[in-house]
DNA sequence: CCCTAGATGTTGATTTTTCGACATCCGTTG
DNA sequence: CAACGGATGTCGAAAAATCAACATCTAGGG
């Protein structure tokens, strides 16, 4: 439990957009960033990421694809978590309500009998 | 809609800090922080974060006591949207499910009410 | 076989961050 | 009023991050 450092501005762009897109090639990430840096700019925080243990980077034929080395599943509950600590004082319910308010939610009858589900759930196991 | 930089990681993560006290000295700020650098490391941070325009500086009789320029429900709403997007493709049921299902979650009878009437505003507005 | 296009690898310069030594300022105590 | 404790301000050094020029490699086409 030595909370390492973090991440820097462009790792932590670059690791968003693996976890977004899931796997890219180093093209793909360069499109997505934000004031493009060249191409071996973006290959260079690329390889520390790998070097890091952050990244894999698996062959595609001639190219190269990197995605994360931790499970997306995870590193979304230590996201959510972090921004439910720190922006909402832990509270849970807060977090849904604004996640609720967020101006583009558009809930189907369907995604809203499933989160209904997942409410009584959460509350009948004591959680 | 420049898109500008970011945060630092020292920023970021003083902003954070920042962000979940609402308002906090430097000696306060440094307690929370990883692996804290002396007082003098905190304070130029926070001095540039000043100058940046991203916190306030107000006098607390002798201290500085600083507090964030945007407000937290601004900052809520734009960690949470960006959380959606990197991590859940966009799904706010998604996000929501992660939330509920998360490992301390602890739903009291009347949070549970008042998500269930979220849950039903939200679907009845079109969203 | 040679050349080209498309990728990756290496390296060092530049810029940004991070940091702390030290100076300063202020109210209080002896 | 001098010494002191608690805070803030300044500044430059050290470390890290950022970046791009250039070298290298490989597959295919001519």
């Amino acid at each position: 439990m030595s909370e390492v450092p973090q991440f820097s501005r462009r790792e932590r762009e670059v690791m968003d957009i693996v976890h977004e897109l899931g796997t890219a090639t180093s093209a793909h990430i360069r499109s997505r960033m934000s004031q493009p840096p060249t191409d071996s700019a973006v290959r260079s925080v690329l390889r520390i990421l790998v070097e890091k243990g952050h990244l894999s980077a698996g062959q595609d034929g001639v190219r190269y694809v990197y995605s994360p080395i931790v499970p997306t599943s995870r590193a979304r509950r230590s996201a959510i978590r972090h921004v439910v600590r720190t922006f909402f004082g832990g509270s849970v319910e807060g977090a849904v309500a604004t996640l609720l308010e967020l101006e583009n939610t558009n809930l189907t009858p369907e995604e809203r009998a499933r989160l209904r589900a997942l409410i009584d759930r959460a509350s009948r196991e004591g959680r």
